[in-house]
DNA sequence: AAAGAATCCGGGCAATTGCTCGGTATGTGG
DNA sequence: CCACATACCGAGCAATTGCCCGGATTCTTT
């Protein structure tokens, strides 16, 4: 009735995959797939759990929902945009970046199946890190990936969110991280760093990329920068005194989505998303406190695209 | 704290979206979906079921089981294929047609993301309508869909598995069905069948197709044929009688993987896979029953690749 | 080799889910 | 307008699942 493993050794990851596969495949019930694997039921359980949590089961929905579809059309039309994506609102307390995770992956993922290389520039944050995770595996060696911002937080350490290293491990991509600290005080030393050729030819790249995901973060008292440690409060209001409302990539914009010449912006390690023309520069955003920036950033067209949260376009249209 | 959904209009279908959302993506529970939408428990887990049997719900596994890969390995070596999926093995008693499933439409998938136009050949079978069942919705508008097999059963109804149409449906592909009864007992009733020149179109297309995909029907009492009525007790034991031991497309084959002349052979209203030069053929079967054709058809070197369950492969190579 | 830490395992329990059943609304044909 | 058929809906219950806990096993460290 049972088999043994065949393979005795079969890791422990192919064990959850199969239990996975049995469980949302097969339909099995966890007593069933623990009497097929000859293991517990509570293993069982384990095994299915362990395989959802290291990401080896990805769930899609095949139906764009009526009301998502008008918000796209609508926020389309109203900024002029390239690419629109809304996900459906999720539970009240959800966090927004999950829920706008998985779509931001199909949209990327649309890029990375053109045979044609593609280069692709990327910003960081928690929405860009959420949006990856999600990503499945795909071979995609012919595509370039690129950074936008430097990978050295302040206090040494090599990833803040490493976007670009989980990207190209996944996607077996070549890819150009940015051997940069996220700011650099001294402008001599920043000079320096910009001179080094490998620096170069990422700014080249970055330049010539088809296609910029970034992030958007808010410059309020709860603004990414300054909580995770990459600018002090002095900082903050310093940039909120010259009217920032949000950054991309670390580079503050105004209300009017004008990017600001400042203190901070000459201290930035890393480059404005631009891309070749007629390039895509999609931001990844929701949550209420991005309504403010993501207005201003869609205004100043520093985006032509967007995909962000159900909860988000209703804010931003009102 | 619940909002009145926006749009009370909102189809039925975009609700169980909204649900399966929730309960996939958010993990909420189906109390809190309940409470979200604003209705009845019973009702959320309705719509959670609903959005699964509807199929707007896909399931996807990350990772190869290796296992499964070695299987692949050999089965490539062992008989030249260029194409090989397998998938892990279901429970005892589970159907292998919907093991199988998922991965054949993966693999026809990574026909239809080319974006150069290709043309894709189909038979019929409840494998490939299971297959066609997994695929995601995709625009594939640059595609050719042709099949290989008259759609007009003896009893005079359209379809027995209608493979062709449903994956048109759901590819916006360009699709040319066979006008055709599967059988035609008076030969001279099919020349003029085979030289109406829509007919000439498809056999144009299929010969010229870039990829076939075709089920393998056993010849034993339980062929496909036989109990669907195609074919009579009298034909089938005339077909075994002179060695047939599978069929692709109802063109019967022996144990050596050489295609039969025979009266059945003469009726049969439809074309033999092809397809040009280099292009792939492949089988998607599994099940015990399938072992013998299965190895006769690659033996014959009728297949180039094959999507086949765990157990089927055991079988094969032993 | 022994102590300690960490991991793993299965029992048991509470929450969640799937499903059946009887009742009610809706619609349809006479 | 009534009778019948159909679909929908909520209550309740049994099965399934998620998770916590004490005990066992393995690995590390001294």
């Amino acid at each position: 009735m049972k088999k043994p493993l065949s393979d005795p050794e079969e890791s422990a990851t192919d064990e959850a995959a199969r239990a996975a596969w049995l469980y949302y495949v097969g339909g099995l019930t966890q007593d069933q797939i623990a009497t097929e694997l000859g293991v517990s039921r509570q293993r069982a359980q384990r095994l299915v759990s362990k395989a959802m949590t290291e990401g080896l089961i990805h769930v899609r929905l095949e139906h764009r929902i009526a009301g998502c579809l008008a918000l796209e059309a609508e926020l389309k039309r109203r900024f002029d945009l390239k690419t629109v994506r809304v996900a459906p609102r999720l539970g009240e307390g959800a966090d927004p970046t999950h829920a706008i995770a998985p779509v931001a992956a199909s949209v990327m993922e649309r890029f990375l199946r053109q045979p044609e290389p593609q280069t692709i520039a990327l910003g960081t944050g928690r929405a860009l890190r959420a949006m990856v995770e999600e990503l499945p595996k795909i071979n995609c060696e012919h595509h370039k990936l690129v950074s936008l911002i430097g990978n050295i937080s302040p206090d040494g350490t090599a990833s803040n969110y490493d976007v670009i290293m989980r990207a190209a491990d996944k996607l077996n991509a070549r890819h150009y991280p940015m051997p940069l600290p996220v700011l650099l005080d001294d402008p001599e030393i920043r000079r320096s760093f910009y001179a080094l050729p490998q620096l170069k030819i990422v700014a080249l790249l970055a330049a010539e990329a088809d296609v910029t995901f970034v992030g958007v973060g808010q410059m309020t008292e709860s603004a990414p920068l300054y909580v995770d440690g990459f600018i002090s409060a002095e900082d903050l209001r310093e940039e909120r005194a010259l009217g920032a409302v949000g950054e991309i990539a670390s580079w503050c914009f105004d209300s009017e989505g004008r990017y600001l010449e400042s203190r901070l912006s000459r201290r930035v390690g890393g480059l404005r998303p631009g891309g070749r023309e007629g390039a895509h520069t999609i931001g990844i955003a929701a949550g209420p406190e991005k309504v403010t920036p993501l207005r201003a950033a869609l205004k100043g067209r520093l985006l032509n695209g967007l995909v962000t949260s159900e909860e988000t376009v209703e804010a931003l249209l009102a």
